[in-house]
RNA sequence: GCCUUGGUGGUGGAACGGCAGACACAGGGGAUUCAAAAUCCCCCGCUCGUAAAGGGCAUGUGGGUUCGAAUCCCACCCAAGGCACCA
């Protein structure tokens, strides 16, 4: 057999694997330890179209990292598991009736048969879904901890790490109760408690989608209003919902950020997301308007009050909330005071009855239904034209006393800052489109620095109209604004966050349970209070149930839950119903990677000392998609569970990187009118209708349906997908066989509809799982997106060939024997050089991730060394070594051949030796005025001034020197030689 | 509009401020073979030149710093991803 053959090869290792456990990880450190290293893949949701050849990507690069680092002599921890809960399986199961846990370990087993298939190095015995109640246990058991959490955003402390805080979540019991509360009673303290917890309800308006019949986080709608999965339009509605305080801790989401070895793009995606501002907040008094409500007011009444608002206001100072008689506003430009010419408030702002005066009450109630009917979709659409209402009311502008309109405007959202804003149209694009809509004033106080229009102006500049400030740029002008409000108790300096609070309930059946109980009233009615399911009561485990189809309405599937697992009666006789939401499917992915370290323990969801030693996770690799949702999620959880003294570090992954997307094939594409769309392929090329002039005219969402514009006749073009036999290459460029029409060469993305998905079972059934994992690797740098090559796969296919030429003997029809030409000789200097440089090398790029080019030096090893005569023995096991993170199968096989009778996966990574490394002799380039003009061989010890000697003695130098004079000389020791001349 | 990352041969991609295009793929030529597969050897950025010798031009565009720039700085263009009435 001894031609290469990866079939019997690799099925023999992974046997081998299985059986001797050989990536079991103790739980205990080994006693010659080097360290833990933790690397972790993010895990997939086990879909019924199994695996996808973007997944081996990033799980060949961690399996990569592990080898090599357990040879390095690391202690690695490197488990898998399955994200199982989730919409597919329960949508799958409505459509065939299975029930969503069959589907589920059906989609794992396959999962697991493909992963296994391409070789990586997991700990199995780690294994496990967050459908399984063992696990689930303590997901809601965590859930109960957020429940039983608020956060004291005063508390200072100093963590386990070391370092000092303000903020914490604290445990509810901590809670200070307002005497207030206290004295209404146990309900009263209850309910105060509940509005204060980490996880709450909420009533407010809620993203539905009727069509996946469930609510949705801002986080998974997209822009314009659908649903991220399955793009569905997604409607407003006030439901009652779970929510959790994430924006308790944006600060420390934030700051908590900096210091962790991430892409900067994904720090900088959640920087944006959290969204922190800094600004103020100013209270603008409401002018008082006469008896009946008539306006305008007289200017005598009006400074009569606004003297008194100010002296009443410089003794007490600025109230935490605002009392009845103010507007108060969020403004990030408190330096623009001067030119605030009007108000808006958000529809939903709950001044709004107080504000409307009797004549206004028709315009601005119907101005209020209609925005309430808007989604938040079409507010968006209608950016163009701003549409408001005047309330009839004034406000008083506190630094010039001037009265101002207050407008009610749906451009003002009711969720950030206060739901109302000062208006400077003068220097905010969307006062000035609203101003010049309703014909509002235009006052300037910022002038621009190259003294341009002020008007629109919106960077930063220098103060005018703006009183004593005038003059002042603008920085200086909001720290002594701002200064000057809260002295004068009218303002002061505030942080505002575009994070909202996470919706953490959903109406689907595959999903946990929330571990809690309503409190039933006589008549059956829920009194809003909350009783928990002990903890040694865990897991609340979904009833059997066959109908989960949603049935339109909000109402979830386990609200017709068989009625023993709805309702109880509790100890005390108080009637019970369960909680009928479930959660999200980012519930089960926000701990895994604790879990993994101790997944069997049945007493603790980590053991505190595995904790301790384990986290946090070192190198974690998966898609970009996850840059906000999971990611920020985790961190959360990760820092509540820290607070509460549950975990020793603050964040969960030191260090994360992204694989880039994998595309299809290159396809090939000409243009042609429109009018072909539909017919045969090589209609348009025949009839001679082609063009290879245009300019691209209009995008559309969809990207195959762009259309082009023909340069020379204007004609609507679109793009016409070719097959390859219709192309030849000619003088470097592609064009339609027989024609002088270029084409266009694009990769897209894989998609099912597009058919051009590489499915890598049948890579594996073709090349192996060696080449498939060294093609991934060898495409392209780590986390750049990169079209598929099948021609590529061939290529490692032939070099892991050539690898086995080089080790075994061919000619011996059935044996693997080693391959004569080796022998336990000495190697030349040039082969021990070669040798020790891709030692170096491999090592440094396994070290920075570079993995391609790691590829790139094993080749070159193979190209020198396959044709040696004698091959010293010592460089081929070395080489196995090297190869063996990447191609594990055929490496523990020619280890094998070699004569080690055990995996190599624990023997010592290869050490280079920086002296052998040095060449004797260098070849360097000499150029003139930077121009390369010859190269020219020198011992490696030369001197400069010998360097020099020698590169003027090099006749193309010379020649080149005939007549010019050296105005200077650059000599780099043992690098280059450069004369400048005239 | 804002943020992030990119832009190098026919293609994927290499390149501590010092020989641009490593390593592959595709293409061309040859050897081996009855023939093929497999394998091995050679050529391969564009261009002038006879296919030589030797020039010229080349890392999105335009400037700059430097003896020297794909690499550093400034401006712009394009692409991908994300955000977007967040005051």
């Amino acid at each position: 057999m001894p031609r290469y053959n990866p079939k019997s090869v690799e099925p023999k290792w992974q046997a081998y694997w299985d059986q001797h456990q050989t990536f079991a990880t103790s739980a205990e450190p080994k006693k010659d330890n080097n360290g833990k290293l933790y690397v972790l893949d993010m895990f997939p949701y086990p879909s019924g179209s199994g695996l996808h050849v973007g997944h081996p990507e990033g799980y060949t690069a961690t399996d990569i990292v592990c080898r090599y680092s357990r040879m390095k002599g690391k202690h690695v921890l490197h488990p898998m598991g399955w994200d199982a809960f989730g919409l597919p399986a329960e949508q799958h199961a409505i459509n065939t009736g299975t029930h969503p846990r069959v589907t589920t370990y059906e989609n794992i087993a396959t999962f697991k048969r493909q992963l296994k298939s391409l070789g990586f190095s997991y700990d199995w015995n780690r294994e496990f879904s967050t459908t399984d109640p063992d696990y689930f246990r303590w997901t809601q058991w965590i859930f109960l901890k957020l429940y039983d959490t608020w956060y004291d955003p005063t508390f200072t402390w100093t963590g386990p790490d070391g370092l000092q805080r303000t903020g914490k979540g604290r445990p509810i019991a901590e809670l200070p109760i307002p005497e207030e509360v206290t004295a209404q009673g146990t309900e009263a303290v209850r309910r105060y408690q509940d509005e204060n917890r980490l996880a709450y309800q909420s009533f407010a308006p809620v993203n539905w989608c009727p069509e996946l019949g469930t609510v949705l986080a801002n986080e998974e709608v997209t822009a314009d209003g659908r649903s991220d999965r399955g793009n569905f339009p997604v409607e407003r509605r006030p439901l009652r919902q779970w929510m959790l305080r994430i924006t308790a801790y944006a600060e420390r989401l934030i700051n908590e950020l900096e210091p962790l070895d991430w892409p900067e793009s994904v720090k900088a995606l959640q920087r944006n997301w959290i969204g922190r501002s800094i600004g103020a907040e100013v209270d603008f008094p409401l002018a008082p308007r006469r008896a009946g409500g008539v306006n305008p007011l007289s200017s005598a009444d009006l400074e009569k009050d606004f003297h008194l608002f100010k002296s009443t206001r410089s003794r007490t100072g600025f109230p935490t909330s605002p009392d009845q008689n103010v507007l108060r506003v969020y403004t990030t430009r408190p330096d623009t005071l001067f030119g605030a010419t009007y108000m808006v408030i958000a529809p939903e702002h709950l001044l709004i009855d107080e504000l409307t005066t009797d004549d206004q009450k028709p315009a601005v109630e119907t101005y209020r239904q209609q925005a309430a009917l808007k989604s938040d979709l079409d507010r968006t659409d209608l950016a163009k034209t701003k549409t408001g209402v005047f309330t009839g009311s004034y406000a008083i502008n506190p630094v010039n006393g001037q009265p101002i309109p207050i407008w009610v405007a749906d451009y003002v959202l009711s969720t950030y800052g206060t739901g109302a804003i000062m208006a400077v149209p003068a220097h905010d694009s969307r006062d000035l489109e609203f101003a010049h809509a309703f014909k509002l004033p235009v006052v300037p106080v910022v002038q621009p620095p190259d003294n341009s229009d002020p008007i629109g102006f919106t960077a930063e500049g220098f103060a005018i109209n703006s009183g004593e400030f005038t003059g002042l740029p603008t920085a200086e002008v909001k720290t002594k604004i701002t200064a000057w409000l809260a002295e004068s108790g009218l303002g002061r300096q505030a942080i505002n966050y575009r994070l909202r609070d996470w919706l953490f309930s959903r109406q689907r059946y595959w999903g946990e349970p929330f571990p809690l109980w309503h409190e039933l009233d006589d008549h059956g009615n829920p009194t809003g209070l909350i009783r928990t399911v002990p903890l040694d009561q865990l897991p609340v485990v979904p009833p059997d149930m066959d109908d989960f189809k949603p049935k339109g309405t909000p109402d979830p599937p386990l609200s017709w839950a068989p009625q023993e697992w709805l309702y109880k009666t509790d100890t005390d006789g108080v009637k019970l119903v369960r909680e009928t939401n479930s959660m999200p499917q980012w519930a089960g992915s926000c701990w895994y990677y604790i879990r993994f370290a101790d997944n069997k323990n049945p007493d603790n969801f980590i053991d505190p000392e595995l904790e301790k030693y384990w986290l946090p996770v070192d190198l974690y690799i998966g898609g970009a998609e996850h840059a906000v949702l999971h990611l920020l999620y985790s961190r959360f959880w990760h820092k509540v569970l820290f607070d509460l003294g549950y975990l020793s570090r603050p964040e969960p992954f030191q260090k994360l990187v992204n694989q880039g997307m994998i595309l299809g094939e290159a396809s090939y594409f000409t243009y042609a009118p429109e009018k072909f769309s539909g017919h045969a392929l090589n209609d348009p090329v025949a009839a001679g209708l082609v063009s290879s002039e245009f300019t691209k005219f209009a995008s559309t969402d969809d990207e195959s349906n762009n259309i082009y514009e023909d340069t020379r006749n204007g004609a609507k073009l679109i793009e016409v997908e070719l097959p390859k036999e219709k192309i030849e290459p000619r003088g470097g460029k592609q064009y339609i066989i027989g024609t002088d029409f270029q084409v266009t060469i694009r990769s897209e993305k894989m998609s099912k509809s597009r058919g051009n998905v590489i499915n890598p079972d049948d890579v594996v059934e073709q090349y192996g799982a060696d080449a498939l994992r060294l093609y991934e690797m060898f495409m392209g740098p780590l986390d750049a997106t990169k079209p598929w090559q099948m021609n590529g796969v061939e290529g490692v296919y032939r070099f892991l060939a050539r690898a086995w030429r080089m080790i075994t003997d061919e000619n011996l029809a059935d044996e693997v024997t080693i391959n004569p030409a080796i022998e336990d000789v000495p190697m030349t200097e040039a082969q021990e050089r070669l040798l020790h440089k891709t030692i170096k090398a491999v090592t440094n790029d396994i070290e920075s991730l570079s993995l391609n080019t790691a590829i790139s030096r094993l080749m070159e090893f193979t190209n020198e060394f396959a044709s040696a005569q004698p091959r010293p023995k010592a460089a081929m096991e070395t080489f196995v070594l090297l190869l063996s993170p990447y191609a594990p199968h055929l490496a523990e096989d020619l280890w094998q051949t070699l004569g080690h009778p055990n995996s190599l996966a624990y023997y010592p990574w290869p050490t280079f030796d920086e002296s052998k490394l040095v060449e004797s002799e260098l070849e360097i380039p000499v150029q003139i005025n930077g121009k390369l003009r010859a190269k020219i061989k020198i011992p490696a010890t030369a001197s400069k001034e010998e360097m020099e000697a020698a590169a003027k003695s090099d006749p193309q130098i010379i020649a080149q020197l005939e007549g010019k004079t050296i105005v200077k000389t650059v000599v780099v020791a043992g690098k280059m030689v450069n004369f400048v001349v005239k």
